[in-house]
DNA sequence: ATATTAATTGAACAGTGTTAATATAATGAA
DNA sequence: TTCATTATATTAACACTGTTCAATTAATAT
């Protein structure tokens, strides 16, 4: 046997330059500029090599998906220290507006494009990559769910969700990719300036008019609007 | 002079055949598939002709997207006879929900992607197709104002809408448009499997708490949920 | 019939993702 | 050190894409 494979941590350095590069081009162009040949010249190597690190422009694709959905998750932390659940709720709606501004880009390809489903992938090798990618966006959600649970002052399990309360983070996250992406999608183009006023107008009447199913009122419910 | 233009018809005529050959490839494979190769050999003439009908691509995708709007208006004043203007609001969301369902390629086409604006168009020939398209897509917004306006007691006057009934419109277009498209991303696929029901508690969640600015209950709020 | 112009076309260009054969490079064994 | 072996990288191609342009075909007024 002569030449031995590479240490796991070398491979994965290459494919991180790889990784870095497209990001690169993601970022500044979109989806659309991130070709395999022009990720081959920012590496510096030549567009066969990538298909050394990745099976796929899939592949790729999912762990671009993944970082954005990692980005978000980072930015709705922060707002983990907030004790009031509505307020908490809140800020993870404005975390939302401010993403998609930030990281156009990533807000498309998250919630916008047909995403292959992870059951696309089931077989392939880039399953594995899917299934990450899947968990991280899940994570993203849980969030939004834990929050809603506590305001209707049930204990967050995992899988066990109440009907009401899985459908009114739905219904809460819907509202909030609804307005982002009719304004991105340029539809509405001129109909209203203000778009941030209207996404901000709307959430609140969403979450002024929640009331926990199994009692009295929230205690972050007055305090919502100041 | 030799040998003079043909007559309109005629020209309209094949570019006529041109776009029934593309709508038909779209209708079944979705827009990816609608390549000018494919166009031309379904049309039975060469790509090149092609050009001579459409200056872009994008003009024949904005003769799509009107076309897409254009069902969507028919089937939406189809709704136009109920005379509550709630639930004629709550026809419309019902429409739109199962147009997405119907007509899955035009939905993304007209909402979920990033659609060249009309300003986009300025000055190029394919001005006035997208002005057109524009045109057609308000025309179904319209429609929700109207309502709107009705419910809350004043006249629609084109042009001239009061900010509080502009901002209903669009937060009720961005709830329907967000549920659909999220659930079409395949991102919370796991997560609520009746979307359906998810779509209409939100619309009726919404809709039942719609108050008139100028004064008594509107006669419609009552009946809503039956 | 022919000159003129409208309409169509074939061939090419630059780009895309992807792959198979080839070339390079690195190392354990002789 | 040399050599055989194998990991990695590359070149060149394939089948696509939208688009253009020169050449061809077709039709008609003279």
């Amino acid at each position: 046997m002569a030449r031995p494979k590479r240490p796991a941590w070398q491979v994965e350095r290459a494919q991180k330059k790889i990784f870095h590069a497209a990001l690169e081009l993601f970022n500044r162009h979109g989806f659309d500029a991130v070709t395999i040949r022009r990720i081959a010249r920012r590496t510096g190597c030549s567009p066969a090599t990538i298909y050394n690190y990745y099976t796929d422009k899939d592949a790729l694709y999912l762990d671009i998906l993944t970082e954005g959905f990692n980005i978000l998750y980072r930015l709705l932390s922060a707002k983990l220290g907030i004790a009031d659940p509505l307020q908490r709720i809140r800020g993870y709606a404005a975390v939302f507006y401010h993403f998609s501004l930030d990281y156009p880009y990533y807000y498309d390809l998250m919630f916008s494009f047909h995403v292959p489903k992870y059951l696309d992938y089931t077989g392939t090798p880039a399953e594995a990559a899917a299934f990450a990618e899947k968990a991280v966006a899940l994570k993203n959600v849980e969030l939004l769910f834990e929050a809603f649970a506590e305001f209707y002052g049930e204990s967050p399990v995992p899988g066990e969700i109440p009907a009401d309360i899985n459908r009114k983070t739905l219904s809460l996250l819907g509202l909030c990719h609804g307005i982002i992406s009719l304004h991105r999608s340029g539809i509405w183009a001129e109909l209203d300036a203000d778009i941030e006023a209207l996404y901000f107008s709307t959430v609140d009447d969403f979450l002024q008019r929640l009331t926990p199913v199994k009692g009295e009122p929230a205690p972050g419910r007055a305090r919502l609007l100041q």
